[in-house]
This record gives structure tokens, C-alpha cells and sequence, in this order.
DNA sequence: TTGACGCCCATATCGTCCCATGATAGCCCA
DNA sequence: TGGGCTATCATGGGACGATATGGGCGTCAA
């Protein structure tokens, strides 16, 4: 599996590390990156994690703006401004940066949700939040389709 | 890891010194470079610094301009004149000139600031603000390429 | 001579590594 | 098929080392 699938909860401890599940770990291993690479998301209150797929991700939409150009200089900022290189210790475990952990208001416990080529971290609660407000617009979403195109391929099909 | 990327606060002692943080120096050990190149940033209140890759970045953007051109004189002063190669000493540490300091208005803190192949020097003040406002143009952004694209994907697609 | 700078050493805190324990799930064998 | 065993994983805590920071001293130059 090169892919990060499911989520899983997982606790910090009293010294504020917390495991990497290890089929993600399995995941940052193939992708051959030693750490974790993690920065908050743009738009909500979590936390964007990977290796290398995700640390390619960003370097494409940044080099797709030319030299000291003002986006260039703002996205360069606000991604790798606020990014950290987390180690992975023995155990494959990491300690998140107390401004990580504001962002995304986490205490004393996360969730892990893959995402494809980067996972998500979560507070828990914030994230059930989050996934019944999905999971409503892609019913929504789904609906309207199929009002509309009642023979296209269904949701989840992938290019 | 060979990019700088997230941020740290470090303070000034008595004598002006300041610890270039441990990763920085480690990326600019890989790159070859001794020393710390600096140099105050084009439109900005803050310092650029970083190694090799910085000055051939610098070397590429003047040597896109014609020689004895005005733009190509006026970016050489701008960016060559006014930079100086700080020395780093047995612990890590360099001492920015009174000129920089005013530039980015440091006194007695500096963040330094991750941005891939070089990094970038301020008063945590200021640094706060700047990126504040950067997180929210990137945002728009990013808002305004998703109500674009929106029709073009299915919920779901991954990019 | 005096101030700036380079070089050396001291120290406290934080991070990292190492070892131990408990729980769980999968496997093997009867 | 059921029970026990073992490997893997999450979690806890202590020890050591790196790092950030502070200060002293000699040297060189104005």
C-alpha cells in the first residue's frame, strides 16, 4: 500500500508525543522520507501531514510562480513559513509544535485521516464536526447529480 | 532534509549575537557554503539569508537582465552592495550589522524563517503580521481557484 | 588605550534515544 | 474450531547529549 487510507485516534502522552499509525509510517517509509513533514492546513482547523509526495505537491504550486514575485513570496511564506520537519523517533512517534497544536486545538488526543498521497491530523471533536458537515454536502452533491446526469458514473470514481 | 523550511524564535545576547538555528546550519553545511549570506530583502522589512543557492538565485535574476543596463546596475547594487557574508562562530552564532538590524527593525529577537532554499530574518513583530496577511491572500486564493475549478472535478477527485 | 571582534569555556533546558510495560491481533497447533 | 502463543503496536519514563545562551579573555586595529 503506498497510500494513506482509514483514520485512527491516537493519544498524546504526558511529554506530548503522540505515534504515527503504523501503516502510515509504512506509507512515509516507501515514499522514501525520513520525518514527518506537517503544516497547517489553509482552511480549517487541522493540520496537513506527509513526505515527500506532499513536500512535491507544494514545491509545484510554488515554482508555478516566477522568482521574488508577490504570490510566489506569499505562498512560500504561508507553506513553508509554517511548516515543520517532524522526527520520528524510535517508537514512530512525534511531538507536534505547540503552534500546530493551537491551530488545531488539540490537547490531549488527535486523529489521523488519510488522505491519498497526506493525511490530515485532527482534534476529534473538531473533526466529527467537520465530517457530518461533508458527509451532508456530498449527499447534497450526489442528489443534484443525479437529478441532473442520472447516467454518469457515480461518486467515487476515479480518473 | 536540504530546504529550510519552519520558523524559530531566537534572542540576541549583550554582545549582538544570535544562534543560527541548528537545522540552517545543517542545510547550509550540505550546501557548501561557509558563512551566512545576508542581505536586506527587496520590498520588505526583513533580511535575506541563506547559501550557494540563494547567490545563484541572485546571479540568475541579474544575469536575466542586459549588461550595463539600468535595471541590471540597479538590481546588482541592490541586492550585491548591500549584502554582506556574516561568519558563523563555534556555536552557531553571527552578528548582523547595524544596517540590516535598522532594515528589518531588529533589537533584541529575530524569527527565522524557512522559505526552501534560502531563509528570511525578522522582528517577530513585524513577522507576525506579514504572515497573517500572506495566510489570507493565500487563502483567497485558494478559494477562488477552488469556485473555478469547482464544475471540473467531482467531489472526491483527488488532485 | 579602548572598543570591536574572534575564540574559548560554562550551564540550563530541551530534544532525542533507549529500555520497559501493557494491550491487541494474528497465527499456529492441537 | 478453540485456545494459547507470539509478534506488532501504542504508551510510559529515565538518561544522555545537543543546542541555545551567557560570559571571560586575548588580539587587532583605529
Amino acid at each position: 500500500m503506498d497510500r494513506f487510507v482509514s483514520h485512527y485516534v491516537l493519544r498524546l502522552d504526558a511529554k506530548g508525543r503522540v505515534s504515527v499509525p503504523a501503516s502510515f509510517r509504512a506509507v512515509l517509509a516507501r515514499d522514501g522520507f525520513d520525518g514527518l513533514y506537517c503544516h497547517p492546513a489553509l482552511d480549517r482547523p487541522a493540520l496537513d501531514a506527509g513526505g515527500n509526495a506532499l513536500l512535491a505537491e507544494i514545491e509545484t504550486l510554488i515554482s508555478g510562480f516566477p522568482p521574488y514575485s508577490e504570490q510566489r513570496e506569499q505562498f512560500s511564506l504561508a507553506l513553508y513559513g509554517t511548516s515543520e520537519t517532524l522526527k520520528i523517533d524510535g517508537e514512530g512517534r512525534v511531538v507536534l509544535t505547540d503552534t500546530h497544536k493551537t491551530h488545531a486545538g488539540i490537547k490531549d488526543a488527535v486523529i489521523f485521516v488519510g488522505l491519498g498521497h497526506k493525511f490530515r491530523i485532527w482534534e476529534p471533536g473538531r473533526f466529527r464536526a467537520e465530517l457530518t458537515e461533508a458527509t451532508d454536502k456530498v449527499r447534497a452533491f450526489n442528489q443534484e447529480l443525479g437529478t441532473r446526469t442520472a447516467a454518469a458514473k457515480p461518486l467515487g470514481a476515479r480518473e
